[in-house]
DNA sequence: ATGCAGTAACCCG
DNA sequence: CGGGTTACTGCAT
């Protein structure tokens, strides 16, 4: 499944070096890459176009852009061409909502199926017993650029994307806006493990299950419960999320708890879509929401070869 | 009271 | 038919 041992995710154990600049301009790059492959992918744009417009050779391209989302641009291209994500809209998979979907709300419990331990706390409880809680985050690269963490003791608790080497302060501040009570400490060492598992979805197992805390009002939390049994490579509705939470008309709230998911990714807020299909929007920007969308489905498809020669 | 990451319906090329 | 726009909802905050 893994066979990119170069890949940024199979190798971030600890440190990060503090040495962002290639990484960041690579990122750069990628952004670009995805912007246009995302944005023309109807016209099937050739490697060759997309280097050019990113200002690289295509074998270079090519390299970078494999190192960064494992999978080669033409691969990629053919997940994202599914835009019409209505493909990852399979009516039967909502039943497998309804399914994995549990009662109990507050305090510990696991989702069997994607092995990611979490616990909830309301605002009020964060505000009464977690006042003085020490939050540490960090930096790190993602396939999907360079990420900010944070973490309590308990738990990974945040998740950002900064799409620009200043981006990350701007990231940093969105996510720590959300906590104002609780002090944050720089240390990206602490926040290494949590990234290196966190975007890493082979590896969370049940004898070392990802830990995270969930800090929100009620509603939110169930929300955000109910995203977690969203398979990887489906999608869902902001509809049948409210239909399995028991709200069949809220919808539009749902959307705005979604919005504040504060674990992009592990919590899969990019799996939830409009009715029909359309990509609605992303608090990370849309052009993320894509590239993670085509990214897990080229991954659940298990596709290989990755080459040019890639069947068409 | 407010605003929303929704939705169904309608209109146009 | 596909894409863009409108009018209307129901609900958590």
């Amino acid at each position: 499944m893994f066979d990119a041992p170069s890949s940024p995710l199979g190798d971030v154990p600890v440190a990060f070096t503090p040495e962002p600049a290639a990484t960041a301009s690579d990122y750069d790059v990628i952004r670009r890459a995805l912007e246009h492959l995302t944005t023309r992918f109807r016209s099937q744009p050739t490697v060759e176009e997309v280097a050019d417009v990113v200002g690289l050779s295509p074998s270079h391209l090519h390299h970078v852009f494999r190192r960064w989302c494992g999978l080669s641009p033409k691969a990629f291209l053919q997940a994202v061409t599914l835009d019409r994500a209505r493909d990852l809209l399979r009516r039967d998979d909502v039943n497998l909502l309804d399914a994995s979907y549990e009662l109990g709300l507050s305090g510990p419990g696991r989702l069997h199926d994607l092995f990611v331990t979490h616990e909830a706390m309301s605002p009020g409880d964060f505000k009464t017993g977690g006042a003085g809680l020490v939050i540490r985050w960090g930096v790190a690269p993602s396939p999907f650029g360079v990420a900010v963490l944070t973490a309590t003791d308990r738990g990974l608790c945040g998740i950002g994307f900064a799409d620009q080497a200043g981006g990350v302060q701007e990231a940093y501040r969105d996510l720590a806006r959300r906590w104002p009570a609780a002090s944050f400490v720089r240390d990206d060492a602490a926040i290494g493990p949590y990234a290196a598992q966190a975007f890493d979805p082979a590896c969370w197992s049940p004898d070392r299950p990802l830990r995270v805390v969930l800090i929100g009002t009620d509603f939110e939390v169930t929300v955000w419960r109910t995203l977690l049994s969203v398979p990887l490579g489906c999608a869902t509705t902001y509809g049948d999320i409210a239909q399995t939470i028991g709200r069949p008309k809220a919808a539009r709230a749902v959307g705005a708890a979604v919005g504040k998911n504060p674990i992009s990714f592990v919590v899969p807020c990019h799996r939830v879509i409009g009715r029909d299909g359309a990509l609605t929007g992303y608090h990370w920007g849309l052009t993320r929401k894509r590239a993670m969308l085509g990214w897990e489905t080229a991954k659940r498809r298990g596709d290989g070869p990755a080459e040019d020669g890639a069947v068409a």
